[in-house]
DNA sequence: CGGGATCCTAACCGATACTG
DNA sequence: CAGTATCGGTTAGGATCCCG
């Protein structure tokens, strides 16, 4: 309420920061295949995790993009990076507070996710099937 | 809970679908840059909303970018898609009650967005000049 | 009006090799 | 261990043209 942006908040709250407004850069923070996943370990595991234990626990990432998405969060102020430079160092990811904070959102997207896939893929079923043999749908 | 998938839910959420579970997939559906924006924008018009007026009201869209959102979306059964064969073409887009229940989560994202960009902003900046002149912090 | 079909570029991202 | 650097393939996605 206080930025440099002539920009209205609620109650059209998208509509509002779709034009080139600070929120909008945040949103696109999440959109994006890890972040959500990251904030997710981070958030389940209480402690701090390091950084090969977190790539691990997030099968499939490759080590330049956690890098990179950790990075990202570090610089959004979501995640806190303690590094102990011993031999072999030891670098620990933790959620800040305000990763916390959203990290409780992605937990409900992850919930959503949960109880919400199977009718997700159960429509797209039907959609592929609808689409695959109607190109004339109305004979 | 009846999927094809040796898969266990809760405690630890995240960890249990990172392995090539449907939730993840899921999950991968948010991780774009349009989709919470165009949940957001039909949500808001409670009403159905046509092609080119929600191409205008999500500012910055190509119209590649809208139709292939939208055609995920409604393969997804988020988002329903009528069509009305006037002349000229009518379609109407509108959140399915599933994409209603996931458009109250994107706005509690952009409700967190609103709240917390200047947070981020600010961060940002910190990281920025802290990482800009720092190649050797201790002296 | 609501798209589909192309072309083309930037970025993303995986694989690999190297470093303190 | 926790990265950085580089190369190269794939893709995302913008611009443009066209059609029912």
């Amino acid at each position: 309420m206080d930025t440099a942006c002539d920009w209205e908040p609620s109650p059209n709250l998208v509509e509002s920061y779709l034009h080139h407004c600070p929120a909008r850069e945040v949103l696109s923070v999440l959109a994006d295949k890890w972040v959500l996943l990251v904030l997710g370990v981070l958030r389940e595991s209480g402690d701090p995790v390091r950084f090969n234990d977190l790539r691990r626990r997030l099968d499939g990432i490759t080590q330049k993009m956690l890098t990179k998405t950790l990075r990202g969060l570090e610089r959004d102020g979501l995640v806190r990076r303690d590094v102990y430079p011993t031999v072999p160092p030891r670098v620990e990811y933790s959620l800040s507070e305000l990763g916390a904070s959203l990290g409780e959102l992605s937990h409900a997207m992850g919930r959503w996710s949960e109880q919400h896939h199977t009718e997700i893929l159960s429509a797209r079923e039907d959609f592929d099937a609808r689409t695959a043999r109607t190109p004339a749908p109305l004979r």
